[in-house]
This record gives structure tokens, sequence and C-alpha cells, in this order.
DNA sequence: ACCTGAACACCGTTCAAGT
DNA sequence: ACCTGAACACCGTTCAAGT
């Protein structure tokens, strides 16, 4: 038989099989549970195939991780294009992360277990410099919403802060909400009466007023203006979780 | 021989002994590099009487986890003891949240790795409750705190939310920025330029000025206000960290 | 050139045998 | 009553043998 000689292609939907049946088994039994031999079993291909493609069960992690990272960047950029004031799209962008965080669970989780030092040391270089490159495009997103709101002078920076620091701020603030909230962002349980998307609307809000961001929260509906623009930018993500069982309560 | 009866002491202390065994590997190695083996190498007593102790790793993990708890506890309590203003005494416990993240890094991560579902599957219902019980405590704190800025009227409630989530927020705000910065928390690389004690003073600012928790931060000079209640509640953490080479830097 | 899966080292957990 | 460590099942990774 003639040697194969595998084109990039067809290695890349391979690589891609893998993610997807790794993902699959992450969503039924969390990260940790996960092992590389229930990987295999559920692909069409060796062990050794899966070594080539992964150097180890981190590297995969990492994969998948920067899947995860490649999906939120559609969705904040999409976020990021509605025709509202600045204030407002900062805003849907951190409902558009509470979005990816509900609708890919699996992504989610591990994107979070990947962010490790562990897991960097254990893989590839070039995976670890991808997930580098998505996160500065991640960043300008933001970096532009912010630059645009000084410009047009609904928003300057206070005195002793850069465009990072208010990019970080904004960042740290969706994460602490979102992943705290994560489990019951799953389980309807809500043994605690929090409600991840309420409390991200307000922290946004007291966030950007606090900020001196305009229009402050009193000056405009900001709750009817997400409702619109979460039905004009984000109606298949809604109707998804509606399928789901899961609608936003505010 | 005549058989051993073990009081309720020294297996107390046979407990701590392998704890402190996990912790200092869990230091040099990062908690996903640590194994049973490791632990029980590391202490005088055998795997079985190590898993007398512990059903498993996740109850180890989960058992550190607690006592994480537990020392942050004390921070906190300190802070909130400080004769200064309620917004004062917040800012202090965030910032007693931060020398906790900076003094005991591996408590700070194992405690961060304890907090997932799969480890409350695999641990004690024992230790489940008891780590809901310090949990109801470290709230407590808050809750009076909150409970003293309303008496005195330097902060009221917004209309659409109540002091569980008033408390949610400022919580999520310090776990945002800290376990975000937490690799820079330990290296001094400082790749981005973003410093965690900078980060979390302006926006713990920015977040109690959103409030209208008074006085404002620009009726007060908080960051001279902190300096003296860290020289007087936290000089001992202050001076260990100054040993370690970490001097706070805003 | 590419794929396979047996083989190996290691890890978590148990429990029969000891004192 | 309590402790021990050999034994077992399982997991991550490698690589000699195949096509």
């Amino acid at each position: 038989m003639a040697p194969k000689i595998l084109d990039e292609h067809s290695l890349q939907a391979r690589e891609q099989e893998i993610i997807d049946a790794a993902l699959a088994l992450i969503a039924r039994e969390g990260v940790a549970n996960v092992t590389m031999d229930k990987v295999v079993a559920k692909v069409s291909y060796s062990k050794g195939t899966v070594y080539k493609h992964f150097t180890g069960k981190e590297d995969l992690l990492l994969a998948i991780g920067n899947q995860a990272i490649t999906i939120m960047l559609d969705l904040f950029f999409r976020a990021s294009q509605y025709p509202g004031c600045a204030r407002e799209r900062m805003l849907l962008i951190n409902f558009s992360y509470l979005f990816y965080a509900i609708l890919h669970p699996a992504l989610f989780m591990s994107a979070m277990c990947s962010k490790s030092p562990n897991v960097y040391e254990k893989s590839t270089i070039k995976r670890v410099q991808e997930q580098e490159h998505l996160e500065m495009k991640l960043m300008g997103i933001f970096f532009n919403l912010i630059e645009e709101a000084i410009a047009d002078k609904s928003f300057t920076l206070p005195p002793d802060m850069d465009m990072q620091q208010i990019c970080f701020a904004n960042w740290s603030l969706g994460y602490g909400v979102i992943s705290l909230l994560a489990d019951e962002v799953e389980s309807c349980s809500g043994r605690t009466g929090l409600v991840v998307e309420r409390e991200l609307f307000n922290q946004n809000n007291i966030f950007l007023d606090g900020l001196r961001w305009g229009p402050l929260s009193h000056e405009k509906d900001y709750k009817a203006g997400l409702k619109e623009a979460l039905e004009q930018v984000f109606g298949e993500e809604l109707a998804r979780m509606k399928a789901l069982g899961r609608e936003l309560n505010f």
C-alpha cells in the first residue's frame, strides 16, 4: 500500500473530532473525571494518533480553552457592533460573556481549568502562543470600545488609571460574578436567591456609574435598552437558552 | 500489647500533620502534581491511617480549603474591628483578602481548587457542612459591616438590591481581581503592568462610589487612611511580606 | 509515512494480615 | 482497637511492530 500523506485539512478535522469528543465527555462527567482512555474510546483513532495531535492531557485542555476564547471572540465582536452608545455595548459584551457561560458550560469550565501554570508548563509553546494571540484580540475589542467612549466624551479616564486598567476592571467584574455563580448557571436550584443576570446587570451599573461613564444609570433605562439589544443581536442564543429551559430573569 | 484508644486531641494533631504535609507539597509542586503517595511519604503514618482521616484526595483538599477559610476569618475579623468608618473597613477587609492570597499561596490555590462540584461529591458530608458553616461566618462579618453603614447613614441600599447582593458584589470584586492576578501575586514578573494592590484599591473606590457609599473617594483620602490602618492592624503581615521581598506598591 | 495497541510507570483506594 | 503495606484497578505516556 502506498504511504499516506495527510493534508493540513484532514489533520485539522481529526483534531476537531478529538476536541469534540473530549468536550462531550467533559459536559457529562466534568473536567476532573475525563481520562485520555475515555477520549480515545470515543474517537475513531488510536491512542498513538491522539498523542500525535496533543502532547498530553494538558495540551488537549489548552486546545479546548483556545476554542472557548474563539467562541467568546465571536460573541464579543457581535455585541461590540450593536448600534447603541458605548456604555450600552459594554453591558452587552458582558452579557454575551454570560451567554457563553450558559450555552457552553463545558467550554466555560475547560477554559477556567486551562488557565493554570500546570497546564501551560505541560503544553506546546505553539498552543500557549495561540492563546496569547486570542486574548490580545479579545482585549482589542474592549480597547476600541473604551477609546470610542473617550472620543465621544461619554467617558474620561480617571487621573490614576489607564485604559488597560479599565479594561481589566471590567473583565474581572464579569469574571467574578459569572464564575462565582457558575454552578447556578446550570442548575436552577438558586439556593441563595442570587440570580446571575441580575447581579451582573446591577454590578455593571454600579461600576460604570462609579467611573462616571455616561449616560449614568439614572439618566437612561439600561434594562429596556439591554432587552432590545439582546433580541436584536443574540436572538438565536436566547432561543437556544429558552430551549434549555433557561430564560433570563431580571 | 494493650489495644490503643486514641483521644480526640491526638487524632486532631495527626490530621493537622497530614494537612501540613500536603500544604508543603502543594506549595512546592502545585495542587495538580500532589499525590497521596507523596503525602504519605512525608508523614509518620501509613497509607491506611491517612485514609482513616480523609476518605480520599478530594476530602483532604476540602479539609485544606476549610483551613483556608478559617485563616481568612481571622484576618477579616481583625480588619472589621478597626476603628475607622465603615467604608474604610470594607476596603481593609478586601486588602486582608489580598494578604491571605500573598502570604498563603498554597492555601489560596487549594481553596480555589476545592470549590468544585467534583470535590464536594467525593467528600464527607461532615466536611461540606463545615465549609458551609465557615462561609456563613464569613458572610456575617460583611453583613454586620453593611448594617452598621446603613445605621449610620453613610450608605443606603439601592432600591433594587438587598444586603446579600451588596455583600456578593463586594466579594466578587475582590475574588475577580485577586484570582485573575494571582500568578503575579507570587511572581514579580508584572508582564502587563497591572499591580494587584493598585487595581484592588481603585476598583474598590469605583464600586463604593458607584453605590454612593460615603464618604466618597474625592471626599476622603482613602489611600492615606488605608496605609495607616494596615500598619495598625496588619503590621505583622506586612513585615512577613517584606521578608518575602513583596512590598505593597500603590 | 503513518497508525496501532501492548507495555510500563505511576496513582488512588482497599483490605487481609498483623499487633 | 488500631495500624500496615501489599495488591488491584485504573490512568497517562511511550514506542516497537506493523502496513
